[in-house]
DNA sequence: CCGCATCCGCGTTGATACTG
DNA sequence: CAGTATCAACGCGGATGCGG
């Protein structure tokens, strides 16, 4: 890739995030998001067929996960190969990028789920008062 | 009310993220949300005020940092003093639990940062095409 | 039939103004 | 200073359409 190296390497540095128009908040909005999640962490058990995903995550939408996918494929976390048959055949996938990605979304996703119940009685204290 | 507790376990096992109702998913919203890691990796370094933190988490709004940081305080993430004096005097600071979680987001983030050279690759990549 | 783009109600967000 | 009230704008979910 020729280099708009010099470009980036300015914009992104440490603590970046709290500038407003850094990509960084795009990239943990894309990562962070609830679909985001989902499928970063299905996606860890290995390939999936676009209805597969849209089972697994539950809730999804057809849109938003197609709009997620798009989000992640571009920001180089998923790959995405079509196979033109009839029906059409669409197989996601995590890339090197993504599995490092979603090891890391996947230790937050662990501390919430061992946590949960400390955070739900913090939530029932103040909902007494 | 006494203690849902058996409810709880019942329905906080592991897993559970991909129930469409499981509060899990709303604590990982709270936490993953812009405002919601920015709020929770400023506080890191110290007790903050409302103000402090609007300025450092730029582009908050007063609206979404106050829901926010509601949020997480009923979570049992962050702590809340005020202080009932002219002018008024909050303060902000994590709880234990909070600093746990804090910790996780602050390692997502860092891994954001430090590979978002090649995730601003891969963008372009794409738009070339 | 599967994968996705588009159009339309509606809840959530953001900017501004106002109050204790 | 620390929020709440208000209203406009945007994003999401659901239904629909359509090419492969």
């Amino acid at each position: 890739m020729a280099k708009p190296a010099t470009k980036l390497s300015e914009q992104v540095r440490r603590g970046e995030l709290y500038t407003v128009d850094c990509p960084s908040r795009g990239v943990l909005k894309h990562v962070t998001s609830l679909w985001g999640v989902l499928v970063l962490i299905t996606l860890r058990s290995g390939t999936h067929r676009f209805s597969d995903l849209r089972r697994k995550a539950k809730g999804v939408s057809e849109k938003m996960l197609a709009q997620t996918l798009q989000g992640l494929e571009a920001d180089g976390f998923v790959d995405r190969k079509s196979h033109p048959v009839v029906p059409p055949h669409v197989e996601y996938s995590l890339t090197p990028l993504g599995r490092e990605a979603s090891s890391q979304v996947e230790s937050l996703v662990d501390w919430i789920e061992a946590n949960l119940y400390q955070v739900m009685q913090a939530r029932q204290r103040k909902q007494e008062i």
